[in-house]
DNA sequence: TACTATAGTTTGTCCTAGACAAAATGCAAT
DNA sequence: ATTGCATTTTGTCTAGGACAAACTATAGTA
């Protein structure tokens, strides 16, 4: 089983140039060729990349990552997500709640989470259980030991709940006013929606485009709804690098009166961020972020 | 003011590969190039290549499509949804919603379509209003009458009100049990979202995945969760022939026992069907299959 | 008349290998 | 410890050729 170049893009989020001119570089990924003479790669490299690309973004550089031995990444590994949000998980409710995911107990899963947010109101849900929990979610889809059917399964739970739960009266005349989407090539919109329930709780007008939403549209739909700030989300799919170019280009279309904020565990680890843009990895920095506004 | 490659590939959902062979097949887009000898593509070029999309998903062919003068491009846009089944819009609340829509009157879209919830009923609301909506929306949408911020935000607006209407008490211990999702390269969730909120209220137990799930995952979800139907969601985005070969794909790896139901408006038009799967283009069809199945 | 097989055309993605700007780093001098 | 400058690293861009898969059209068959 291989997959072709345009497959491994998709999978790792690295682009097929870059691909390419790695293999130029380092040696590494080295496909093996099918009978047209087109790179064919094997999961292992597929794996081996997904390695590389998570010590990649969390500040290594590549020529470093990408010239070590088997030896060398495995021993790096270790040493690097342990600074990654585990502490939040190893105990009390989020750890029950994925063990339930894992064992594929779902009926029981979404009765314990509508127990839970009825227990601790859509706040501090959000905050403490959604969260934390689909960040433990994604840890286990990376480490295979939940599949994607699950994965998505839990993302229609959450996402029913959340709606159901959310205030939906608009919060007419109040600022800010926020515009939320993800720009294209983010499909997670799990982080979107939490946002967007801890904001109507708190009063904040928001208006939801989505995901994937081009630049140029949200200059446009910021003007047309008359927002405060642009709101996006983004997921560890992109790279860093490649987020904070595109944030780069949105800011160039944004009418420059309107802030930008970035929000999701990708900028957990991102040493460098653009100005022009603030950048929020939980709900505090949220909430600092809401109170500095006004 | 005038974008690059990327930049370009991001809006609109082209390659770069194919942005660049359609400039050497076709002359069209035709970049200006900056002092670094790059492609640079002035924001006029950008919507019209937008349209060119719209029409090519509609099922125009590139060759034609990107050749076309401006005067005939406009033609196109034009006629192309004519073609589609317009006639239940023509006239009626519908129509009334599509205007509103249309002049972008997003607050009022809103609780136009929340009173109309609350009067049809669930089943009345969806194949009523928001079905023959939704295709109006795509039309609109082909035609270039709204942008892809509308699209999302209509979108977004009736799954809120889906969702916080559909009833959730799980119809335990009913049948059929059917598993609902897209396959992957299918984006568009409503069509599956309003088929849950129908069934839902038909007291048929559901379990949805959302979109774009591989068909490994869903055989083995399929069995997983016990359900005696896959049903899946078409829109115009695949070809009736692509999506024939990735049915066919399914049938192969799903247990035999479990049948399979396509929907959407994709097979309005088909004439060829592939045996091992039941068609239905509206809520009739699906009420039909309910009742023989039971 | 309607369906099917074959030949021809269109179309998207892949290829190589070179180039360069922006970002990150190392090093010197304040 | 901080600033300024030179050097290295890195990702994205370029050209034009190639080919398989998808689609269309034409001929042949029931």
């Amino acid at each position: 089983m291989s997959i072709d170049i345009g497959a491994l893009e998709r999978e790792t989020g690295i682009s097929k140039d870059t691909l390419r001119v790695w293999e130029r570089r380092y040696g590494f990924p080295k496909p093996l060729r099918d009978a047209n003479g087109e790179r064919t790669y094997p999961l292992d490299q597929l794996a081996r990349l997904r390695s590389i690309r998570r010590l990649i973004d969390s500040g290594l550089r590549p020529g470093r990552v990408l010239r070590a031995t088997d030896g060398e990444l495995a021993a790096l590994l270790r040493q690097v997500p342990a600074s990654a949000g585990t502490e939040l998980t190893e105990s009390g409710p989020v750890r029950d709640l994925a063990v339930l995911l894992e064992r594929r107990e779902m009926p029981l899963l979404q009765s314990r989470l509508t127990s839970a947010l009825l227990q601790l109101g859509v706040q501090s849900f959000v905050t403490e259980i959604a969260a934390p929990l689909t960040t433990r979610v994604g840890e286990l889809w990376e480490t295979g030991r939940i599949s994607v059917a699950e994965e998505h399964r839990y993302s229609e739970i959450l996402q029913q709940l959340l709606r159901s739960a959310m205030r939906t009266d608009p919060a007419a005349g109040e600022r800010p006013r926020i515009l939320l989407t993800t720009l294209p090539g983010e499909p997670h919109g799990l982080g979107l929606l939490m946002v967007q329930s801890w904001l109507a709780a708190e009063r904040v007008h928001c208006v939801s485009l989505g995901t994937q939403t081009p630049a140029t549209e949200i200059a446009a739909a910021a003007l047309a709804y008359q927002v405060d700030v642009v709101g996006l989300s983004f997921s560890r799919i992109h790279t860093p690098t490649t987020a904070r170019r595109e944030l780069g280009a949105l800011r160039a279309v944004l009418d420059a009166s309107i802030a930008v904020w970035a929000g999701g565990s990708l900028w957990q680890h991102a040493r460098k961020k653009l100005p022009g843009a603030e950048y929020m990895v939980d709900f505090s920095d949220l909430a600092a972020a809401i109170k500095r506004w006004r």
